[in-house]
DNA sequence: ACAACATTTAGATGATTAGCTAATTGTCTA
DNA sequence: TAGACAATTAGCTAATCATCTAAATGTTGT
């Protein structure tokens, strides 16, 4: 719950989340698109996968990651709600939780 | 825009936010509320203001702090949309933006 | 089994952060 | 103007964080 927004609170790891809205992407792809440490990068997936924003799989020798567009959801939602924003799902996402647009 | 994501990644700025959502309430008033010193919440306000988050004014002696709703809304919305999550804002709140409910 | 590749772990460093106490600034009101 | 009250600034500390290089782990293909 807290920890979503310290995931979040970085702007590589957002960024990270932006690309894994396209499409899941391994590490090292993830990675192409920082000027960052390959160490670095996986500190930050860590972050990412305790929060429970990203889900892993190994494909051969490359680690795929996911987001996990719920997890996003409820905390945002549930922050906006607790504060009286009154943010909504788009229902249109509905049992659609990845998709593109 | 990043400093919104860093400002809201604390939970006492958040707690502090909800506070707010109620009504204005003066530095006093709202570190009542919490276990820590004035100091620390003085510099928990620092942040919250930096971030556009809260706005002030003086009232006699005290200074009051007041949500600001719209920044909040714009970050949310802003990050939301860029990573395919479709939350909306109530449009019962347009215009509206510090309504309680 | 070995070499090449993908990723993570280990270990270190400098910067930032949340917290504290003490001191300062500003604003009444008696 | 002196005292009381509200809030912030100054200065410190311990913890966390983002980053790095070097080393280790795991996987595939020859």
């Amino acid at each position: 719950m807290s920890n979503v927004f310290k995931a979040i609170s970085d702007n590589t790891r957002r960024e990270i989340l932006r690309l894994l809205r396209e499409e899941p992407l391994s590490a090292g792809e993830i990675s192409k698109h920082f000027p960052v440490s390959k160490p670095t990068m996986s500190a930050h997936f860590s972050v990412l996968r305790e929060a429970g924003l990203v889900a892993t799989h190994k494909q051969g020798k490359m680690v795929i990651y996911q987001i996990n567009m719920s997890v996003l959801e409820d905390a945002l939602l549930g922050f906006s709600g607790a504060i009286g924003l009154g943010l909504r799902s788009n229902t249109q996402n509905k049992g659609n939780k990845n998709a593109k647009s």
